[in-house]
DNA sequence: GCCAACGTTGGC
DNA sequence: GCCAACGTTGGC
């Protein structure tokens, strides 16, 4: 089972920086509906794993930063709120349907590592992220993948 | 804003 | 079970 993650998020709903600011710097990963993506959330990740903080839908994308697992899955409860923008009525507490984490902030990155950065280093060919249309929120990387991508924070980017 | 890629829904 | 229609994701 991998112990190494990637989590996107739209830093305009909630960024590396609403994590840094939150109590403890730790949050609940809410709102993750895709079934894939839920099976890694509910079956896969446990305490002590650790995840890239992935910005998507952002200037550039790219990874910024390292979190942990602090809690394992467990039933995503915006999912019974009809309040929430995760409402899902398919959802029933007795028997639930979505799955999601606790993450605590391990490191900000001094600089991001962008999607162009990661589609340019060897080694990373067959990291899930760079593929074209992949949309997984959760993906599992592979420990050689997280070697190479922590080998690039503390370097200067490439010319391309 | 565009649109390709993908996942889900629902009629049959 | 098939698959067209639709909605979402996310890079650009």
């Amino acid at each position: 089972m991998s112990r190494y993650w990637l989590l996107k998020s739209e830093p305009g709903v909630f960024s590396i920086d609403d994590l840094q600011a939150a109590p403890n710097q730790t949050t609940s990963w809410e709102g993750v509906r895709n079934y894939q993506a839920r099976n890694f959330l509910r079956d896969g990740m446990q305490v002590g794993d650790r995840a890239f903080f992935y910005h998507s839908n952002a200037t550039p994308p790219g990874i910024v930063g390292v979190v942990e697992i602090v809690r394992a899955g467990y039933p995503d409860h915006t999912a019974f709120d009809p309040a929430s923008r995760y409402y899902d009525p398919k959802s029933d507490p007795a028997h639930p349907t979505w799955f999601m984490v606790d993450v605590r902030l391990v490191q900000k990155f001094p600089r991001i590592i962008s999607l162009d950065e990661l589609k340019r280093t060897p080694g990373l060919e067959n990291m899930l992220v760079i593929r074209r249309g992949m949309r997984l929120s959760v993906q599992p990387v592979t420990e050689t993948e997280w070697q190479i991508v922590l080998g690039l924070v503390g370097s200067a980017d490439r010319p391309v």
